[in-house]
DNA sequence: GAGCACTGC
């Protein structure tokens, strides 16, 4: 290519995967487990098998080899804490330092003390070997909590994988740009002007930043160019809009997609050979002061940027173009980052550890250790919450019921509470829609259309109960995709939404919760939301002819969202289910409460006088 | 009247 970059090259570090875009729809678990059971010549499901979410493709008397997901994992070890089934565990692509993975290595590391002869083999990208070999590392004795020194143990193999991709040359820029998105775009189309055929994957930090990458590519007529096919990838995406980027490229044309960090791990494209790296990617962060998490513009890591380039190389020789420095890379970059249990709130974490029976939470080996502050946060949430007790220790049965059910802490007290109120089919089924993205149909072209369809199910008690009257609508269409297209909901998320409730409905029966339904009666279903969310209780500053609401807890500043049922109806006391910040705090999911519902569910959490700064 | 990185149980 022309002036303005500098070079360097790479070999481009990426394990094996599946190369047609059928399989592109499996996981890497299903391919990987497919694969090992064709090599050995036996059916999958006998001596190879697999486990994930909502599939269990194993035989307890024949399995000896098993793939799973960190998370089952995990949630095996709670009916079985020294996984003793296991005589070998592989952590595979330990590098990308997951909450999960970074549990599990914690307690690996514990089990190893109890079980010598536990073989461990950590899979790691190259770059994080190293970190990972010294925290397994044992001759650095350390002294057991009851003050035993421990004896030698074999250490973990560490094993690097550099994989089979194809050498990759990194191009910098000389000097920082200013604008990364027309940097993209003005490099996409150098590449096209100079280079030979080939794919480019652009790397920015999400919808509208690609959004505008895609209209400077195609609309603006200084910079359009011919034979470019440009599409978008992000995981909000319509499905079939997200297909679009597997589909093979037509001769004599150039497809370039436009992409989140989805397409860095989660998933290939095949055919790519050259890279565009804005540097940047969109990371959460947790404030345990105000309890909020935000979604933030932030510089990646050299892991990233390795794993970036390696995108490149998977098919020919490849070309990564980094919109940042040389110098930044080497002296600025920091190496992994910032791991996820760092940046997030640990109330998930945390009583996973407990239902493990680690009582230290504080004292735990963690691969990387959360700050204290978050910690002892996570710990008070859950304490008002009646799941750990006085001790620290979970509550019977209500903090062993909450660590079964497989999602925040906050929902599966919702859900706890349901079986009190009579509700526990509405709660499951407002469970199972806030664990997915969106029910809606998202298409910014058709925003109009959107609120309209929203209307027709729009709920008075706020979003809660609106989902539930979709779902509800969903349900007599006999679960129609038709139906979901005339009232633009995502069809595939309402099959997702009637998966999660099965499942919740099994794990719900099995913990003593009757399956109940409340017939209408909306006020016990809005105060079950308000028994598992009422940290999040809101009230209408009294001379706001804007809608600002302030937390009660932490006084924080907040609005709800547009997109929100309530939102301009603005009800004097609400509670939200997450808060997206941008230039303000918006309350996304909101639901409108009684402010005395709050004393009757925490009266420990909320004063009265709180809730009532002027009596009579 | 505005805007939602990504997994996963």
């Amino acid at each position: 290519m022309g002036g303005g970059w500098t070079g360097d090259s790479v070999h481009a570090t990426e394990a094996v995967s599946c190369a047609d875009s059928m399989k592109l729809m499996l996981s890497g678990i299903q391919t990987a487990a497919s694969r090992v059971a064709e090599e050995m010549g036996v059916k999958l499901s006998e001596e190879v098998g697999y486990t994930i979410r909502f599939e269990d493709i194993t035989n307890s008397e024949l399995t000896r080899i098993k793939f799973l997901t960190d998370g089952v994992l995990l949630r095996e070890m709670m009916d079985d804490p020294l996984l003793s089934k296991y005589s070998v565990i592989m952590v595979d692509e330990a590098h990308e330092r997951s909450l999960s993975t970074d549990i599990l290595l914690g307690l690996l590391k514990k089990i190893q003390r109890r079980r010598p002869e536990l073989r461990l083999i950590i899979s790691s990208a190259t770059i994080e070997a190293k970190s990972m070999a010294s925290f397994f590392d044992t001759s650095r004795r350390r002294l057991g909590r009851d003050g035993e020194e421990n004896g030698p143990r074999k250490n973990p193999a560490i094993l690097s994988v550099e994989g089979r991709g194809f050498n990759v040359q990194i191009f910098y820029v000389e000097e920082p740009v200013s604008d990364y998105i027309r940097a993209a775009v003005s490099t996409v189309n150098a590449i096209h002007d100079e280079e030979p055929m080939g794919d480019i994957l652009v790397f920015l930090t999400g919808q509208d930043d690609i959004d505008a990458a895609i209209q400077l590519l195609t609309e603006d007529p200084h910079s359009r160019k011919q034979g470019l096919i440009v599409l978008p990838l992000y995981s909000g995406l319509p499905r079939g809009d997200q297909d679009l980027v597997f589909s093979p490229t037509p001769r004599g044309k150039r497809k370039v997609v436009i992409s989140t960090n989805i397409a860095e791990t989660s998933l290939t494209l095949e055919g790519v050979v050259y890279v565009v790296d804005s540097g940047f990617s969109k990371q959460r962060f947790y404030n345990p002061i105000t309890d909020i998490e935000n979604l933030v513009v932030a510089p990646i890591s050299k892991a990233s940027a390795r794993q970036r380039a390696g995108r490149a190389g998977r098919v020919r020789p490849g070309k990564c173009y980094r919109l940042y420095t040389e110098e930044y890379f080497i002296n600025e970059m920091s190496a992994d980052g910032i791991s996820e249990m760092q940046r997030s709130n640990l109330v998930p974490c945390v009583i996973q550890l407990k239902a493990l029976g680690i009582d230290n939470i504080l004292g735990f080996d963690w691969p990387a250790s959360p700050s204290p502050e978050a910690l002892i946060r996570a710990l008070e949430v859950l304490y008002s919450l009646g799941i750990l007790d006085d001790d620290a220790k979970l509550t019977s049965p209500a903090g062993f019921q909450v660590a079964e059910i497989p999602l925040d802490p906050l929902v599966s007290k919702m859900i706890l509470a349901s079986n009190d109120y009579g509700c526990s089919e509405e709660a499951i089924t407002i469970a199972a829609v806030l664990s997915i993205q969106s029910i809606w149909f998202s298409d910014r072209g058709a925003q109009k259309e959107l609120d309209e369809a929203k209307l027709r199910f729009a709920a008075a008690e706020g979003d809660h109960v609106t989902f539930l009257n979709v779902y509800k609508g969903f349900i007599q269409s006999g679960k129609s995709s038709n139906w979901c297209h005339k009232n633009h909901i995502n069809y595939h998320s309402m099959r997702k939404v009637d998966e999660i409730r099965q499942q919740l409905r099994r794990i719900a029966q099995r913990i003593g919760i009757a399956l109940k339904s409340c017939e209408g009666d909306m006020q016990v279903v809005r105060k079950a939301v308000t028994a598992g969310f009422f940290a999040n209780a809101c009230r209408l500053e009294s001379f706001s002819h804007n809608g600002l609401y302030k937390t009660v807890r932490g006084s924080q500043e907040v609005y709800i969202h547009p997109s929100s049922v309530l939102f301009r109806v603005n009800p004097k006391w609400v509670i939200f289910h997450s808060i997206v910040s941008t230039d303000r705090q918006y309350m996304r999911n909101v639901i409108a409460i009684d402010p005395s519902w709050l004393t009757d569910v925490a009266p420990q959490f909320y004063q009265h006088q709180q809730l009532n700064p002027r009596p009579h």
